[in-house]
DNA sequence: AGTTGTGAATCTGTTCACAGCC
DNA sequence: GGCTGTGAACAGATTCACAACT
């Protein structure tokens, strides 16, 4: 039961991700067991590769039977560190910015955007779908106030590096970024990259060589 | 200078795309040659993990003086499927299909969406940044007429597996999801999700699990 | 009988290290 | 001398296969 002290990989906490989502969904469907050979099944993943995730942070099911769908989905959640709701800041309100403030997606998982930073001086001190926006210049004060652990940023490519360092300098330890920036993190703080370019570059290399291509699930 | 015959990973083409903007950034700033070691230094990566990615496609480099700038983003844009334009169906026009209709980032790449389909009635028949938007019940006609190959789906998640459908039966073989969808796809069809949700929930992992996190660059 | 949990085996991807060339 | 290209070594991730348990 006690935490693994081997290494989880990254592709690990992702595939976590999307069977939480897999067995929410089972659940609404009124389930109460699911076993690693259905979980997989779903995915296209291999039953193997299911119970291996698992057994990275214990031991969840019960052998012979499969996994206890209520407790599964709350193990999984205080693995992904979802058993309290985060405090998300928002840079950058273009487009994407509001698509992303609008998001469902964000409320209905653990996430709640509290703040909005955008450098145009006709937004700063107004609002956006009820979410107060300030000047970037406010971020660490702003942060520290709202206690934000997280940022969105969805920032032109040319100042993205510069928003992310911001956001560094500001003590928010874990921050998605919309456009690709590499830089050299400190200790304790995680970047993701969304690169919405390198996939589509990706299926256009697949498209010119599809004799490369991998068969089946994807 | 042949192509290799081993298999090339998925990541060595996500790297691929992300030299490649390193290199053509290189360019502005005027270099007309650059090495591994620079490139693998502007991102975080291994002058071998360069090397060998490159290898797979053929030797580009000239021993003791790196690589010609001009000559690289060509062979780069050439194995990424670059070379010329790809026409794109956007699927869903809400809030984050309409952010995609006007991002640049499509257009100063390869990629030109061409027909926008959506279900709202009082839409369809019209433009949305001057690119008309159809029925999703048009998507083969329209596909085979304007030889579209690439859609970029952005519908609500309950409804992302059947627009999914839609556009495989369509005979669109390459697919970008903004909604998590894992279908069994048929032969030459390539499917790539786009899932903020997981990446939202992995930077709470690691925020959670600060221990566990890789040090450095990301 | 059925399914988990996991060490061992396999497979895949990365890094090393150096021969070969400019 | 310096940097590429690549086989060999290594590290990491996945799958196998089976003991343990209900």
């Amino acid at each position: 039961m006690a935490e693994s002290s081997g290494v989880t990989p990254i592709s690990t906490v992702q595939r976590l991700s999307v069977y939480l989502r897999t067995i929410k969904r089972a659940k609404e469907s009124g389930k109460k067991f699911i076993s690693s050979e259905e979980i997989a099944a779903i995915n296209g993943y291999t039953p193997a590769q299911v119970r291996k995730d698992f057994s990275c942070f214990g031991s969840f099911g019960i052998k012979g039977k499969g996994y206890n769908i209520d407790k599964l989905i709350k193990a999984l959640e205080e693995i992904l560190g979802l058993s309290e709701r985060w405090r998300v800041a928002l840079v950058g309100l273009g487009r994407l910015g509001k698509a992303l403030a609008k998001y469902k997606g964000f409320h209905l998982s653990k996430f709640d955007i509290v703040a909005i930073f955008d450098i145009d001086p006709e937004k700063i001190g107004t609002k956006y779908n009820n979410i107060p926006i300030y000047s970037p210049k406010k971020l660490a004060q702003i942060a520290k106030r709202k206690k934000i652990e997280i940022a969105v940023v969805a920032v032109p490519a040319n100042s993205a590096e510069e928003a992310v360092m911001n956001v560094v300098k500001a003590g928010i330890r874990g921050i998605i970024s919309f456009s690709e920036v590499r830089i050299n993190l400190p200790e304790g703080f995680i970047l993701r990259n969304v690169n919405l370019t390198a996939e589509m570059e990706t299926v256009s290399f697949y498209l010119t060589h599809p004799d490369w291509m991998c068969r089946g699930w994807f």
